[in-house]
DNA sequence: AGTTGATTTAACCATCCGGTTAACAAAGTT
DNA sequence: AACTTTGTTAACCGGATGGTTAAATCAACT
């Protein structure tokens, strides 16, 4: 396995593996200790509990993932430069960690007002600003009519869910994993046009 | 709690609840038992055991939700009409069971070859037929050309995703069960607009 | 009423699992 | 070298959890 690392980080890297393909609920201290290759005792010596050390590997991916975005939507350009930029950035991302979408669907069913909390502090979350850019440009007549929100939905959608749905597509298609990112590469481009052409005027 | 019902029915109601909810990991016989009311060894006295009982769930969950699926996208009618035949099946029977998306999703993780021979057996997975009549029409020139897996990809993602992130839209948003299931309503009509307006000529 | 078979329960068992302890080893520090 | 701090381990602990048992209760039939 990993090799010269320090210990704690090898225990951060089992952990992340074992949490991220099982879940909290069916991960257990004694495989982090196997795939770590140490003693289940030192688990506890680094990091007190279980929990502790998944909020650790939590936050450490929570924070890898939605900051970027969180930007991106935040940000000042377009609404269409900001469709684009948000697909590829996150089809990027998950290609990247692709186990992090169900994890942190996951852990948001588990317990949704402590997953709040711990993402967002007392920040409000970064969505106001876009709803009201859509709104804007269909007051402006730059774009159709819709429920901003649906948009929304149809964005986070088209991106979030083939990712999810990973296991069962590679399953009945018989694709690898090197076919299916072609196929999400591809979404980088595909997914943009999809939308921006269903309210452009 | 349910009043009149048989013990098996009692514990079948209980067990789908508590495993929707909790997932396989997450459950524990105790709170299926609590739930329904009776004592933990009528649960092993009704279903041997807790991987029995989880099975009967599953293949009645997961046979009340696919062979609907399968029929439709293995019916005779126009492409344009299977979809939105499809779409609007699909997300009424997800307002009905709204746990049941992300419950399959996991499901399919944890044991992806195990998921598929339970629920297809034998069977081939019936997309074939689509993705070859979406070939076709692509050849007549009905529609734009387009890679068919992302169609299908596509219609998926904007049927199923909503539900697999209906807690954290909820929760952003603060919108109540009433709230979120007309925004679904809606998408019965719009995402099926939204896929053919995209790949018609 | 008594017999029989299905249902239900309380009590128990064995194992799993998160967590602790105490002893030991390695690496500094003086 | 003597001592302290840090890292690591084997063995253990207690509670949770899936599962069993034997007795009690109920229902149907004679």
């Amino acid at each position: 396995m990993k090799k010269d690392l320090s210990t704690e980080e090898k225990i951060l890297n089992a952990a992340k593996k074992v949490f991220l393909t099982k879940g909290m609920d069916g991960a257990r201290m004694q495989d982090i200790a196997d795939e770590a290759g140490i003693n289940k005792a030192l688990l506890h010596y680094y990091f007190r509990s279980k929990d502790k050390l998944f909020e650790q590997i939590f936050m450490e991916v929570a924070s890898a993932f939605l900051p970027k975005i969180f930007t991106i939507l935040e940000s000042e350009t377009t609404l269409f430069q900001k469709i684009e930029l948000f697909c590829s950035e996150y089809i990027s991302q998950e290609i990247k960690t692709p186990y992090v979408p169900i994890f942190i669907l996951n852990e948001i069913n588990r317990q949704p007002k402590a997953f709040l909390k711990k993402v967002l502090g007392n920040h409000k979350p970064p969505i106001q600003k876009l709803l009201v850019q859509i709104e804007k440009e269909i007051k402006a007549g730059v774009i159709k009519p819709i429920e901003p929100l649906q948009l929304l939905m149809n964005i986070l959608s088209l991106c979030i869910f083939p990712f999810l749905a990973c296991p069962m597509i590679q399953l009945i298609t018989g694709m690898d994993n090197k076919q299916f990112n072609e196929l999400m590469e591809q979404r980088k481009k595909e997914v943009p046009q999809l939308i921006i052409q269903s309210i452009k005027k």
